[in-house]
DNA sequence: TATGCGTGGAC
DNA sequence: TGTCCAAGCAT
C-alpha cells in the first residue's frame, strides 16, 4: 500500500508524531521493566521463539515457563523433536491443555525437515501454512526471531491498541458517511463493533496500525513491548493507567472508559457435568486406558471412568460401568474430587479405590473397548495423562 | 463468522 | 468451594 504524502498514516489517520511518541514511550518503558523470561535471549533462537509461542497460546506465562524448560531440555532443535513419538510429545504438555497444539508442533517439525532443511522460513505465507501457526504466531517468529518489521496482534495488542486509539461514536444518523476508526465508510446498515457508543476497530484495522507501529523501530523489542504493557499495566481490568507510559496519549484514558472497551465477548453457557474414575491398582500398577469417556482429551491416558447421569448415584453408576467393562468390581472407599474444565464444560470427577487382581484384565482390547494398560506408578509420568489421573495422583498422599 | 479445544488463577 | 475469565488456531 502506497503511503499517502503528508504527516498521516494512510490507514487510520495518526500523525506521525504520535506514531513517533508511542514508539518512544514504548520501548522505554520496556527496556526498564521487561521480564527475564526464558525464551528471550539477546540472540533468538527461532525454534525456541516458535516453542514458547505456541505453548503461550492462551495460555499465560507463569504456566508455560516450567513447560518450556522441560520441552526444550528434551527437544533442543528441531531435529530432535522431529524424531520424537507423539505420546513422549504429550506427555511433556500433559497439563498445558489444548492438545492439539502439541500434535500441530509435532507435526510441523517433520514438515519443517521435509521442505525447510530443518529451518523455520522467513516468509509469512510459508509459516502460516505450518499445522498450528496463524496471523498472530506468524508475526511474532517473523518479528522476535527474525526482526522483521511484522505486526503481531494477540489480545494483548489488541486491548492496548484498541483503549489507544479509540473513536467515539457520533450520536447523529449513521450511515455510508459513518467512519471506521480506521477512516474508511463502514458498510451501510453495518453494526458497529464495541459496547454501542465506541468504535472498535477490526482485527484487520488493528494489523495496519500495527504495521504501521512496528515500522522503522527494533521489531522485536516493540511487539514484545506493547504485549508486555498489555500483560502488566493496560490489563483487562483495572488497568494501571496511573504508572501507564502511554496514558497520555491514550484516547480511552481521555475519555475515561479504558475499562469498558474492548466490550467484553460472550461468555458461553457453561455446562456442567459429573464424571466418576476408579483408581484400579494392583501390585504397585496402576490401571489407565486411551481418552475414551468425556472428560479426557484425545489421545491421553485417564483413569477408567464415565460420566454420570444426572440423578444417579456414581459408585453405583460406575460399579456398572467397570462391570460392563469387563472389569467386575465393587469400588472401594471414595478418594477425591477433583474438578476440570473441558472448554467451557466443567466436570465434576469423583475418584473411587479399587484393587483389583491383575490377572484377570487381558491389555489386548476387545472390539468397542478402549485401550487399556497397567502401568508402574514410577512411569505415570512418562505417559501423557488426563487431568483427572494427573490430579488424583499428584494430590494423593497414600501410597498405592 | 461461530464453535470447539484445557487449564490455572483471581476473587 | 464456586464462579468467572483469558483471547489463538482449526474447522
Amino acid at each position: 500500500m502506497p503511503r499517502a504524502r503528508g504527516s498521516k498514516h494512510p490507514a487510520d489517520g495518526l500523525p506521525r508524531r504520535r506514531v513517533a511518541a508511542i514508539q518512544r514511550r514504548l520501548l522505554r518503558w520496556y527496556a526498564a521493566h521487561r521480564r527475564r523470561l526464558p525464551w528471550r535471549r539477546a540472540r533468538p533462537d527461532p525454534y525456541r521463539v516458535w516453542v514458547a509461542e505456541i505453548m503461550l497460546q492462551q495460555t499465560q506465562i507463569s504456566t508455560v515457563i516450567p513447560y518450556y524448560e522441560r520441552f526444550v531440555a528434551r527437544f533442543c532443535n528441531v531435529a530432535a523433536l522431529a524424531a520424537a513419538d507423539e505420546e513422549e510429545v504429550l506427555a511433556l504438555w500433559s497439563g498445558l491443555g489444548y492438545y492439539s497444539r502439541a500434535r500441530s508442533l509435532l507435526r510441523s517439525a517433520r514438515l519443517l525437515i521435509e521442505r525447510h532443511d530443518g529451518r523455520l522460513p522467513r516468509q509469512r505465507d510459508l509459516l502460516e501454512s505450518l499445522p498450528g501457526i496463524g496471523r498472530y504466531t506468524a508475526g511474532a517468529i517473523l518479528s522476535i526471531a527474525f526482526s522483521q518489521p511484522e505486526p503481531a496482534v494477540d489480545g494483548n495488542v489488541r486491548r492496548v491498541l484498541t483503549r489507544l486509539m479509540l473513536t467515539k461514536q457520533k450520536p447523529v444518523q449513521r450511515s455510508r458517511c459513518q467512519r471506521t476508526a480506521a477512516g474508511r465508510p463502514r458498510r451501510a446498515g453495518a453494526p458497529a463493533p464495541g459496547a454501542g457508543r465506541f468504535s472498535e476497530p477490526t482485527a484487520a484495522e488493528l494489523e495496519v496500525r500495527a504495521r504501521d507501529l512496528v515500522s522503522s523501530v527494533p521489531p522485536a523489542d516493540f511487539n514484545q513491548a506493547i504485549m508486555e504493557l498489555g500483560a502488566l499495566v493496560c490489563r483487562p481490568s483495572a488497568p494501571l493507567c496511573a504508572t501507564c507510559p502511554l496514558s497520555r496519549v491514550c484516547e480511552a484514558r481521555r475519555l475515561g472508559v479504558q475499562e469498558q472497551v474492548p466490550s467484553p465477548r460472550k461468555q458461553p453457557a457453561t455446562v456442567r457435568q459429573s464424571r466418576a474414575v476408579a483408581l484400579i491398582h494392583n501390585n504397585g500398577r496402576v490401571l489407565v486406558e486411551r481418552a475414551f469417556s468425556p472428560g479426557t482429551p484425545r489421545g491421553l491416558w485417564d483413569l477408567p471412568g464415565t460420566l454420570i447421569p444426572e440423578n444417579s448415584e456414581p459408585r453405583r453408576h460406575l460399579e456398572r460401568h467397570l462391570r460392563s467393562q469387563g472389569l467386575g468390581t465393587r469400588v472401594g472407599a471414595r478418594l477425591a474430587c477433583v474438578e476440570h474444565g473441558i472448554t467451557f464444560r466443567r466436570i465434576r470427577c469423583t475418584a473411587y479405590e479399587t484393587v483389583l487382581d491383575g490377572s484377570a484384565l487381558s491389555e489386548s482390547p476387545a472390539a468397542g473397548r478402549p485401550a487399556r494398560r497397567w502401568v508402574e506408578r514410577s512411569h505415570l509420568r512418562s505417559l501423557p495423562m488426563g487431568s483427572a489421573a494427573r490430579r488424583l495422583l499428584a494430590s494423593c498422599r497414600r501410597p498405592i
